[in-house]
DNA sequence: GTCTATACTTTGATAGAC
DNA sequence: GTCTATCAAAGTATAGAC
């Protein structure tokens, strides 16, 4: 299956968001990033900007969500995997020059308070996310509740961490958030 | 001593930039909120939005960690500090409907790869949160290299906390940052 | 249906009246 | 020195040629 016009516009906002923001991008940059004509734009998404946000936050966060199986799986054991997870994004923020982090993030500070449907969409990925931590933890022998309070404390540790190391260019906040969500894991498993 | 023109001009950017993000804030929105005509935001600030910008990264980080103080100088111990500093945290989201969260987060992940010199002054504000809370914990009893390690997992988390907070508006992320945050301290203080 | 050209608004920034 | 009027460029969105 060939990658669509439609895909490589969804592709190329995808990067532009996580480098400079949802407000930060324009449409013109869009498409000239996936060499697509301006007018596909709005032919591919009629509500404009607001449509193709949500479309790309939705798309981005499922991407990510897969690279929980992806570290999980292969895995040994769940706090191996949690482990690895962290180790994995301090080298990608280290290879990119700091410049990827979270897929989300950005715009979900941006719109939180200026557009409803846009934050809509970034809670749904959040909870999507904290949703299949929370069951990979459960799995691992831990009850409900607890399960979900470390999917919550882990996505936080590394949505935090994040923010401070593409700030402070180090990736330290990571090595540190790694520890501490595997710290917490380990005491829950007892 | 009465408040400038200049410092008005700086608080109203600093209440936008939270709201809507650096790039999503216009100039003319911020005079118009700081009531002052459009030509003195460039007599204050003669090299524009990145230096106003600058100075109000500054001005919100320094306003932000004086938060610090308020919280841990009144209370029985650091760990009750840090307790009371998430639970503070998550009542002015709620009251706010989820609009004030960190004054810095929005815009350091917008300029992380956009701006070097706005990357540097969060940084800059980011290092004297670390330093502050890492100098608390140390005062506490604990060894340099402990202290600051909790320092860094207790931001991440609160960075972490208010970004899920936001687009999930819930308080519950918040108030699992905090238990981790407590629980790691407890730990760490033997 | 694909794409170009353009409309209209808003942006950051400046010049110059007062 | 304070403020208004305006600039050139970039913003989103649309109309219509092909």
């Amino acid at each position: 299956m060939p990658e669509t016009t439609k895909d490589r516009i969804v592709d190329a906002s995808a990067e532009l968001f996580q480098l400079q923001g949802y407000a930060g991008t324009g449409m013109r940059q869009i498409v000239a990033r996936a060499s697509a004509p301006f007018g596909s734009i709005y032919h591919h998404f009629p509500g404009g900007k607001e449509e193709l946000g949500a479309e790309t936050i939705r798309v981005s966060g499922a991407l990510y969500l897969q690279l929980l199986d992806l570290f999980l799986d292969p895995a040994p054991d769940v706090v191996t995997g949690v482990e690895e997870f962290f180790a994995g994004a301090a080298v990608t923020l280290r290879e990119s020059d700091y410049a990827e982090g979270c897929p989300i993030a950005t715009v979900a500070l941006e719109v939180a308070s200026t557009s409803e449907p846009l934050r809509a969409a970034t809670a749904e990925v959040f909870d999507s996310w904290i949703d299949a931590a929370a069951a990979r933890f459960a799995d691992a022998g831990l009850d409900a509740a607890t399960a979900r309070a470390l999917a919550i404390g882990t996505i936080a540790g590394l949505e935090g961490a994040f923010v401070l190391c593409r700030a402070l260019r180090s990736t330290e906040p990571m090595e540190v958030a790694g520890a501490v969500a595997v710290a917490q894991l380990r005491a829950a498993l007892g």
